[in-house]
RNA sequence: GGCUGCAUAGUUCAGCGGUAGAACGCCUGUCUCAUGAGCAGGAAGUCCCAGGUUCAACUCCUGGUGCAGCCA
């Protein structure tokens, strides 16, 4: 059987989930569901980072222990991805036993890479990173406005990224292995400029990994933070390589760059593509904690339903670039594009199909369903033009109950109410992906199952009854 | 400061060296199976600005402006 394994970043439990991070989920969820949908082997993995300084800060802060602090925030994204259907296969944690083993044995695995060494620099203890002076803005970092950086000079291990400079390079050339394209050219010409040896151990920090070679280390947050992707794939990474890892803008060169290296460097296999996808906003506003915007998706979801704030958030925006995530907009698509077009076919339909009964004949409007279209946007993550493409065989559809009169009483009228109804058939597993739980609906309501193949075979049921209304209209 | 990308209808975005496109919104007409839904038609753009190349530029080139991003 084929596999397909889709990974996203794993969200750092220092901030409530927020808009931002379902995005990205959504994303990998309909990737994930449409190649269960072709039959695909599929492995979703997501979940969270849970180590480093700053978590250990904001322990502190709740008078927490750091463990107890974690448990609790972590569970508040399971939350929220269960709350926008998120069929993830596994939730990692980096807290997890199995994650921490395997971060040790990979560390001793690259121990050629590995040397003692000092940093001394400015630490931004909002970015788990150090800067030098020419990133600063007067003295600050840009993230973290009004933090003082610390000056900072220790003992560290380094990872010999420096000398994976020329394999990454002609990494680079294989296609797709970057996404976008535009973001492929800043880490090539970034890399191109020359890469320095990466501090990968923090002393006189306890909440981490213990760093395998000296006690008095725990691993860099982001180095165990990587390993995720590995150690999360499944019995003995029976998934990897990850057909794609998706990430925001500001994970790129941890993702483009680092990670690869650390691949290369332990010998295993590379991922396919890592596509970096924009930021969104939500009503314009950037989402911050400091705005006080940073809206829950459970607070989302229970206004608006999940199925819609999949859609809105697919349909609206290009993948890689930023987007503002705004109710006003959201609400237009929904009452004119899910309630109007989709949800009004179902019940028209049905509600016909009750009244006049059907009979099984051959479906001639699903020639007019570019199934192969569809595919070929999802392939290329235009999830916009997929859904653009499956409504306008929606209109399709409506236009041919208007022209052929299908109220009227007459003796065609069974079969060609029965072409539509199956063709309603058709864009629900087509639409699974994007809106599931009303797919799951319709495919009560029609009896059949979502699987790919049931697109083109005929439906079966016999008796209809009008369906439910699927998308109330907001106001 | 250096580099990259983007700029097209009210909005979100396609597109192309040869009459400017879609969806939604808006306006008009109309059907009644359906959630005041549907269908038909219409208005709407100096394709950011200025030069250049070309028989012909929204498209290619140069410069400018604005926005976004990257600079370990």
């Amino acid at each position: 059987m084929k596999k397909f394994y889709v990974t996203t970043a794993i969200d750092y439990v220092n901030a409530e989930p927020h808009i931002g991070h379902a995005y990205q989920k959504i994303i990998a969820d309909v990737l994930a569901r449409w190649y269960r949908l072709k039959g695909f082997e599929v492995f979703y993995l997501t979940g969270t980072d849970e180590h480093g300084q700053k978590i250990s800060e904001s322990a502190k802060n709740f008078g927490l222990s750091e463990k107890e602090f974690v448990d609790k925030m972590s569970i508040k994204f399971k939350e929220a991805w269960k709350c926008l259907n998120i069929s993830y296969d596994r939730f990692i944690r980096t807290t997890d036993k199995d994650h921490e083993i395997f971060v040790q044995n990979f560390i001793k695995k690259i121990k050629k890479d590995i040397y003692k060494g000092k940093y001394s620099g400015l630490y931004c203890v909002g970015c788990e990173r150090f800067y030098t002076e020419k990133d600063l803005i007067n003295g600050e970092c840009q993230f973290h406005p009004g933090k003082k950086l610390e000056i900072f000079e220790e003992e560290t291990y380094y990872f010999k990224l420096s000398a994976y400079r020329k394999k990454l390079l002609n990494l680079y050339k294989k296609k797709d292995f970057i996404l976008p394209i535009e973001r492929k050219n800043e880490i090539v010409s970034r890399v191109k400029e020359g890469l320095q040896d990466l501090s990968i151990t923090r002393k006189n920090l306890k909440w981490g990994i213990a760093f395998p070679f000296d006690k008095g280390h725990v691993v860099y947050v982001w180095f165990d933070a990587l390993l995720n992707y590995l150690s999360g794939s499944g019995k003995k990474q029976k998934f990897w390589p990850a057909d794609v890892h998706l990430l925001g803008k500001d994970n790129g060169w941890f993702h483009a760059v680092i990670w690869p290296a650390m691949l290369i460097a332990a010998n295993y296999k590379l991922p396919k593509t890592v596509f970096i996808h924009g930021f969104l906003t939500f009503n314009g506003q950037k989402i911050s904690k400091t705005l006080g915007n940073v809206i829950s998706p459970e607070y989302l979801t229970k206004k608006y339903g999940s199925d819609s704030i999949r859609y809105y958030i697919l349909r609206n925006f290009v993948l890689g670039e930023d987007g503002d995530f705004s109710e006003k907009s959201l609400i237009e698509r929904h009452n004119n594009e899910l309630a109007n077009k989709f949800g009004n076919l179902v019940t028209r339909i049905t509600s016909l199909a009750e009244k006049f009964g059907i009979e099984k004949t051959k479906n001639n409007l699903l020639k007019n369903l570019k199934i192969k279209e569809i595919e070929k946007y999802i392939k290329s993550y235009s999830f916009d033009k997929a859904l653009n493409e499956i409504f306008s065989f929606i209109d399709l559809c409506n236009e041919y109950i208007q022209k052929n009169k299908l109220w009227e009483a007459k003796k065609e009228n069974k079969k060609q109410i029965y072409q539509v109804l199956d063709s309603v058939k058709a864009i629900s597993i087509l639409l699974w992906p994007f809106i599931p739980e009303t797919s799951e609906k319709i495919a009560k309501t029609l009896k059949f199952k979502i699987k790919f193949e049931n697109i083109k075979k005929p439906i079966s049921i016999k008796k209809v009854k009008k369906s439910e209304i699927l998308f109330k209209k907001f106001n």
